[in-house]
DNA sequence: CCATTGCGGTACAAAAAATGCACCACCCTA
DNA sequence: TAGGGTGGTGCATTTTTTGTACCGCAATGG
């Protein structure tokens, strides 16, 4: 939609701290650039670039009108995939920030069950940690986000939450793998693999054995699950994970165990939206399969 | 705004049902008009128009296209009545559909409050019946409805509700000027002169008086309640109005008197804004002070 | 301390886009 | 069947936008 070119380079310009750097950024010529944002500034009204030796900075005039560029983008998305429904194309494109669990099992089922009745749809997903995943919402980054243990910012409205407990990764040979149900005391002192501070399984943890006047203390600190579980296959440590990111490898090497509630508390996998925000077509189906999938997936590890 | 001309066109386009014609309307040649609007169809991926032979309508897709635009130009106008509020100009524009009983004595003195205190603020002030008000909220082409017993919308969002009683207006030597309260009864034997039914007065007296099995049998029916209250000093009938839009006049020729509330509920004089907008600064600090006139004028009416 | 570098901003010509004019095919109506 | 209305189109013209080559300025680095 080209009526909406002149906000595409504000927010050029915004990223890149300069004009010069955005019009290259934008191919386009610099003067080309100043000349349109001082333009747009002079029907504007307002300046809504602070001009710094070195470079511009949006001032807070600026941080609206790029929101409403933000807002109105988002809305005319919403417009043209409502009208595609409308012509039974059925097209469209899903945009997710995720945590690193629903990378390697649930979300590729989901997707793929998705794009099985709706080829049309698209997908970007992208994996991000708690704060980030709420922050793209607000930016109109992502359509939604599926996070364990989110920061709740103001503008996340919740879809649907299921509990989660956190789970011990290791070796079937590891003499923890012999009990049903571990003790927090149990882990912590035992050599530990576990994720950065950032997120919400290593929250957990840290909250539950600071009660216990304990400390996480991990031999190796990671911000991937992914090198969490391969790593515990060799050396014969144990690692975190929520049930969701695992599922029983064929040949048996690892064992999952939960730690018992009464030591850490479950935490919440929650799917969530932009408050107040009227998704697109195909991300509000989506939304709603993803509610309802995790719904049965919840009732069946409970059973 | 220039980048929004396209949708201006289109807009006029609708309104217009021929694209002659809106050219003519926007001053501009029908050549240039056809084919923005073709072009913008290319671009948007669909058409929006749907093409009759004798003009053009908006097809589904248009409607939303529309509702987009409206929304976006809202929206802007609101982040430019922000930015001014930043920069302490404290400008802007407050745009209000009402119910006639708030034009003589209530609009007046609040807008002329208002802008003793903010003179930059314009006020636009339409006289809406219950339905077109709620409608104009819709379609953004105004920011407050000030309206009595509305319709409700789905879109109507309440910002503030006092009741009101019908009152009788007539001439000081009229024969009813006697009592302190009116049956409805005494009213429908007596010639009378009513609103018509699109107004909510009306709409309480035919409801209370089919529910005694009588009809409202006006001698002269009228949209204008100035037309009402100027009649009975001419011919010694009565008339009906809420108490917002009346007052004793100074040579005291005319009386009012409320009709019993066991004959006639008291209606609802509602402040409302479309559900779910943000409205511009101007009009939200307006709103508030209505919201706050009316409540004190609740409390004065009732000592 | 002065040359260099990168910044936003600007004059002028070239390129691109939008517009106006004349005209077409079409459909309804008188 | 003739006439007036509709949306749509080729072409010359006008308006707008862009690119090139500059300017003045402030920070930086030898």
């Amino acid at each position: 939609m080209r009526h909406l070119q002149t906000f595409r380079l504000i927010e050029a310009v915004a990223r890149a701290g300069s004009m010069r750097k955005a019009a290259g950024d934008m191919n386009i010529t610099a003067s080309a650039l100043v000349r349109r944002i001082n333009r747009f500034e002079a029907e504007f009204g307002a300046e809504i670039f602070e001009r710094l030796p070195g470079g511009v900075r949006l001032n807070p005039a600026g941080e609206l009108v790029l929101h409403h560029y933000r807002a109105t983008r988002s809305d005319l998305s919403r417009v043209q995939s409502q009208v595609a429904d409308l012509a039974g194309e059925r097209r469209g494109h899903v945009s997710i920030g995720c945590s690193q669990a629903l990378i390697p099992y649930f979300l590729p089922r989901e997707i793929a069950k998705y794009r099985a009745e709706h080829p049309g749809v698209t997908f970007s997903v992208n994996v991000r940690d708690r704060a980030q995943a709420e922050q793209e919402l607000a930016s109109y980054s992502s359509d939604l986000a599926l996070v364990f243990e989110p920061v709740y910012l103001v503008d996340f409205e919740v879809v649907h939450v299921i509990p989660q407990a956190v789970n011990v990764v290791m070796r079937a040979d590891h003499p923890l793998a012999a009990k049903k149900e571990l003790r927090l005391r149990d882990c912590l002192d035992t050599p530990h693999i576990a994720p950065s501070a950032k997120y919400g399984v290593r929250h957990l943890l840290d909250f539950a054995a600071r009660r216990g006047t304990r400390n996480v203390s991990p031999l190796v600190e990671t911000e991937s699950f992914e090198l969490i579980r391969h790593y515990v296959i060799h050396e014969n440590v144990i690692g975190f994970q929520i049930p969701i990111g695992l599922r029983d490898p064929a040949d048996g090497s690892l064992v999952f165990r939960p730690i018992s509630e009464r030591d850490l508390p479950d935490g919440n996998l929650i799917l969530g939206q932009m408050r107040g925000r009227a998704l697109p077509v195909a991300s509000a189906r989506f939304a709603m399969q993803l509610a309802t999938a995790l719904k049965d997936y919840d009732a069946s590890i409970r059973s």
